[in-house]
DNA sequence: AATGAATGAGGCTTCATTCAT
DNA sequence: GATGAATGAAGCCTCATTCAT
């Protein structure tokens, strides 16, 4: 499962025969696709129509069709917007990686803020991805890429002995993602919170990984 | 004779003789409830029709509605069994309250042995409680109950000094769940696992706690 | 058609082999002609069901069919009542045949009188006719009958010479059965006006009869 | 894919773009509502079913959605054109004001024949006004709109001396009609007794008008 | 590229009615 | 005589999707 997620993979070094289906770029598509967005944010998947996101979208009915070809490929294409979306947003440039507890915080603080800002299609995604292969290839790229790649630096600094995980690795990173989605959740709620949920997180994450944070900061 | 029907004006509900709804034994009623209970855990909610529950349970299409008004309502109440299910599942008798490492592990294991046997039911569950206050307020049940349990349990401990945790006991508390809830999906997957992850799960939720062997930096 | 309607003629003259549905005692079956024509009269004929009308008559919705065969059937039974209960009202005994106007007076007042009382399934009678042959039957002679009545009434002292119609009795007649009826329905929703419209009613009527009741009375 | 549908919360109406459902021109909406007026008028009310109304307009079940809501809305556009022709035929122009029996001849063969034309429709009209606020609207402008109007014109000619109502004017109007309703009646059922209804009925109300050669007594 | 119109397919419910007890 | 339970038959309505323009 590459990066560019379409239905058919955007064919663009070709002239001449370009369908609608093909361009990416054009207004109403992008129009639909937010709609798209919303929509099956406030309603879910099942109850979301066709007609409510062309409704949203200001296009006919008919109009849908000449993007996307079903109601699952919209969200096909929303979800790989999300995942892209999503993983970037754990892209963290510029932090010190010798600095371990900045390179927690960092990561934490990323996770929140992107898995609350995407929850309500998070959620869904989790839920279509039980019936759509495809769907469900994107949800697990979601949810091990940034486990692992937590678990991957872990085990480094294990390694180097700058760390003390109480679990191993892996297990140590997917039970931090767990807490820190648990901590998304509320951010959602009451996005205040979202300083205190980082810090917090990041306390547990490193106390598990063994490094000395004081207790009741 | 089916001609002249419906085009009754909106004023209803007019029981006088008690129906079968009311009875809450009857088996065809269990037999739609478990019935209703596998179909919603194998096709998700939207996907699953009354018609699915009805050939699963053996019954007569307009056999449900003896029973349930609709599927919403069938749903609600399979929606009260599960939340009594994982909830009685918490309750751990016989275990010696002062050894708080004894107490970790059975209540995180009962927590991961139920949310892990209830998965696609809790999942839709949480779906669900979007849009219907009713599963809402069983779902928050469901969330919070446990956490809230554990978290006075911790408070507890903690002012007799027999646990030093890291964070406020209700945030660890939440945090602990959020990773039991990810071990369960594990668990949910491949069951043989499941001792690994109580011990995991448990000596981190002890290593919060400021209890164990705190590995030096 | 004879005077006692029921599906099947009451055999009360044989002894031992009588079914329930013979009877035509039964509390349960009083109670059930009774409920019937409330739920008819409120609902109408097509939205009534048998559920509302069991449920009225606090009888199981099985207990039905012990009395009656199906909802045309009840209603059957009701019309006939009905007709009997409204032509019965018309016979006025004790009016001396030979005042015209006594007579003119207490047949409008006995119609109006009987129409608005039973206006609401006389409505459904008329409506059901449509379908229901043996219906039709009870509504022909509902409508009718009093109109022969009384254009004979008409023809008679017309011959005597002691009224000069305007037009020919029958249609006269059927003329003062069509003003009546507007008048029961004012009546049916304002009982209190049942003097003045039997008054206005009766000085039509006679006036058309070509007898001088002086106008602006 | 229909699966996945339905299930959606009770929020709705969230039209943007127009639909066929506004086009009240649309040749498909006009078979319909033909299908539906003849339909109707068979059948009745309650039996008559949209899969009815749809095979007699040759167009599909769903069809029928595209321009109306429901049985009841295709009921209620079809009364309101029954009401705007049972009204516009009772204009009668052309007919000199002076000339109370010119007058009254007229409007009663327009009332007549306007009611035996729309019958079947306005039988069903009265039936439904009892559970529609919005038929029942229709159905009193029809039944008093014609009557006001007759009153007012007796009223006028009574206080010009030109006539001696028996009764009150609108009283007087209100048997007329229900006579005349009398008369459309058999009318419907008879054509060939147009003319004859139309002038007994004439006769009658001039005489109660205290117009005409009055019998002597 | 866009859309108005139309429809096949399918799900939900209701109700009259039967039947074993 | 009465009824709880169950069901066949039907009607309503929605929605994704197509197609001619």
């Amino acid at each position: 499962m590459a990066r560019s997620q379409q239905d058919r993979p955007p064919r663009r070094q070709e002239w001449a025969t370009r369908t609608a289906r093909d361009r990416t770029d054009a207004p109403a598509r992008g129009r639909l696709l937010d709609a798209a967005e919303q929509v099956f944010a406030r309603l879910g998947y099942g109850p979301a129509t066709i007609a409510d996101i062309t409704a949203q979208a200001e296009v006919s009915r008919a109009g849908f069709y000449v993007y996307f070809a079903s109601k699952e490929e919209v969200f096909r294409v929303l979800a790989g917007r999300v995942r892209d979306a999503f993983l970037t947003a754990q892209d963290v440039p510029g932090v010190d990686t010798d600095d371990v507890a900045a390179v927690a915080r960092a990561s934490t603080a990323a996770f929140i803020a992107a898995y609350a800002r995407h929850l309500p299609l998070l959620v869904l995604l989790e839920q279509q991805a039980r019936g759509d292969a495809e769907v469900r290839a994107l949800w697990e790229e979601i949810r091990e890429r940034p486990v692992r790649r937590a678990a991957r630096y872990v085990r480094r600094v294990a390694a180097e002995g700058r760390a003390h995980p109480v679990v191993d690795p892996l297990t140590l990173s997917r039970a931090v993602g767990g807490m820190s989605i648990e901590f998304a959740r509320l951010v959602a709620e009451r996005p205040a919170t979202y300083e205190r949920a980082v810090a917090d997180a990041t306390a547990m994450y490193l106390h598990l990984l063994g490094i000395g944070a004081a207790p009741q900061q």
